[in-house]
This record gives C-alpha cells, structure tokens and sequence, in this order.
DNA sequence: CGTTATTGCTGAGGTTACCTCATGATGAGG
DNA sequence: CCTCATCATGAGGTAACCTCAGCAATAACG
C-alpha cells in the first residue's frame, strides 16, 4: 500500500493496444482502484481478496464435495497460490485481527480459518460502503458498459477461463532459469 | 523466472467468479504462459514488454507528435510505470546485450534506447518462433475463442480502457498508509 | 546573461506478492 | 509400528514495482 500506483496516470491510447496488452493494462487498472478503494480498511488487494474468500465461505460450504472447515490448504487452493503463500496472508489478516486460526476437528495437522468478530464487522463494513457508493466498488471500471455488454464480456471471459481448465495437459515443468 | 507458476494449476470453477476474480484470473493465466514462453529467450515477462516496445518503436516513430527517438522517460510512460523503473528493466535488458543506451541528440539529460544486434537477432528469433508454432503464442489462451468472439471481447475490452482515459479527472492522491 | 526552476536519469532503500526447500507433526495403509 | 503422504510454517529468495535524494543539463526569467 506505499506506492502511487501508476497504472492509471498516463492516459495512453487503446486503441494501440492487442488483445494481451489490454488484459495487462486493465487489470493493472483494476488492481490500482481496488487498492484505492481498500485503503480505508487497511488491506491489501491479496488480503481483501483473501478476506473475501473466507468471508464468503459459509455459502460456499454447503455444496456438494465441500466441507464446511475452510483450510489453509483450500484457500490456497481457491487463491490459486501456493500453500506456503496463503499461511503468508492469513498472518497478516490474523495479525489486524480479522480472522482467526483454529485446530481442526477432522484432522489434527489442519488449521481452519475463520472471522474474527472484527471480521465480521469489517464485513459488514465493507458491505456498507459498497451499498452507499452505489457500486462504485472495484469493479465499477466496467461502468461504461450496459448491463448486456458486462453480461457478454463475462461470459467470454468465462468461455476462456473454461477451456483452459479443460485443457490443462500438456504442460508442467517448473520453468528453471537462472541468468 | 524462478518460481513455477502457480497461476494454473489447482483447477477451479470459472462459473463461481465473478468479473473483476475472472480478470485477476485471466491475467494471472496469461503471465504464467507468457513467462513459460519466454523461457527460451532469457526475459522476464516485464522485460519482454520493455522489449517489444523498443523493438516496435520504429512503427510508432512515424506517428504524429512521436520522436524518432525513444527516451527512457517515454518508455516509462508508454510502460505505465515509474522512470526509475523504466532504468531498471533497460539496465537488465542491457546486462543482457539486447539493447543499447546512447544520448540523445536532441536534449543531452535525455537517454534513448535501442536496439543491439543482438536486439535484433533476438526479435528475428522470437518471431521466428512465433511462427514456427503458429500463433501458439501468449494469446493463444484466447485461441477457444473464434474470430469474431475475439473481435467482439477485444473492442469490449478496449471500452473500457477509453472510458478510463478520459474518466481520469476526480482521482489523484497517492495512497499513503501504513499498517 | 546569470539565477532559479524544472526535467531526465539513477543510487539507495523499501514493499508486495509471490516462490522453493526443509522440518516437525499428524494421518493412513500395510 | 513403520513408512509414506499431507499440513502448516520457518528460512530465505525473486520479480516488479515504488519513493526520495541528488546530479546534470536544459528552460525560464528578470
């Protein structure tokens, strides 16, 4: 949270940009509002979005497949990162007091991650300032596009996220290179 | 280029996200690829941009209000990223023998950087690669797509980076905290 | 034309967000 | 019970950014 995040300073021409540099650019945009908007809640965009996550859980623990304890292990996994990252995260978010670490019952080397009362305050929080402002949350970048469009670029967006999943093969092989 | 991406290994969900997660997904997919594709060349994908904007920078000199020369502060803006950011990824791409400092001849502060021979030999070699494996480049995570999907998120996507530009009136204010 | 900004780059030092590897517990299977 | 996989974490590292201070060279001004 030090620096000015320059992802939005320059105003530089679109229409110069292909498909991969308007990604890049975009969720550099992205990143730097949700930080801006983080700034009061004094998380990171890694923290929020794990704080979202655990937030979130209880509603994800009814599906089929899911337990009800949400893991360092599942959180990394959700997170997408690795394990030793999501212990990273939890300290930080332990250590501003909004969520907690405790033992789990089904196995013993497992730690479940839970809201803190802070937590669910901060939630509730957020929650807040998102109604007030109406939306103008992280996301609010894609304003400009009506409700069709944003419905379209998601369901495009999904379609690639998707298939990637599937086709998830060929590849491994930690890239090893040292200059 | 030391770690092993992490970015796409744990299969998850796409339907369960919504557009700014799907975002930070997608372009989290889209680093690991480039990076994996970049292995072979030595270049980090920062680098690899800086890179290519040198590289193409005899495109774009002919445009109206462009230099001829390409100085490290344009770079730097063109980048979206601090000056002193811009010195580093060029001292790197220089330790690699890719590109060149020399003065400008128009204002003797200014630095502008090209392309070594070996800058050019590498351009030749990575489009070269680029072929050879038919488009099977960093975009090809778009490759699910057909054309005119890809034609269709492209200019979705470019909205919203316009309206971006011009919206940049109401912020300002680097955000300064500390926990 | 000298003085005072201002601009362009870079040294020094910092942060965020990741990673790998090794280790101490625990759980699971023979 | 002995071995092996799994869970979280200490230790230590990297990439990609940033700010701030300083130095050189230009631009601006009276």
């Amino acid at each position: 949270m030090r620096h000015h995040d320059r992802a939005d300073a320059p105003p530089i021409d679109p229409a110069l940009m292909d498909l991969p540099e308007l990604m890049v650019h975009l969720s550099r945009s992205l990143r730097s509002r949700h930080s801006r908007e983080l700034a009061p809640f004094d998380l990171t965009p890694s923290q929020a979005r794990a704080f979202a996550t655990v937030a979130r859980w209880p509603h994800r623990a009814g599906e089929p497949g899911t337990a009800a304890e949400l893991r360092l292990s599942t959180l990394a996994e959700i997170l997408q990162i690795a394990p030793r990252s999501a212990t990273e995260l939890v300290d930080a978010l332990q250590d501003k007091g909004f969520v907690e670490r405790s033992p789990s019952e089904q196995d013993r080397r497992a730690i479940v991650v839970t809201l803190s009362p802070a937590g669910v305050e901060l939630r509730r929080r957020m929650r807040a300032a998102m109604e007030q402002t109406n939306r103008r949350t992280a996301d609010d970048l894609f304003q400009v596009l009506d409700e069709h469009e944003r419905t379209l670029l998601e369901s495009l967006l999904r379609k690639v996220a998707a298939a990637e999943r599937t086709e998830q093969s060929t590849d491994q092989g930690p890239t090893r290179r040292s200059s």
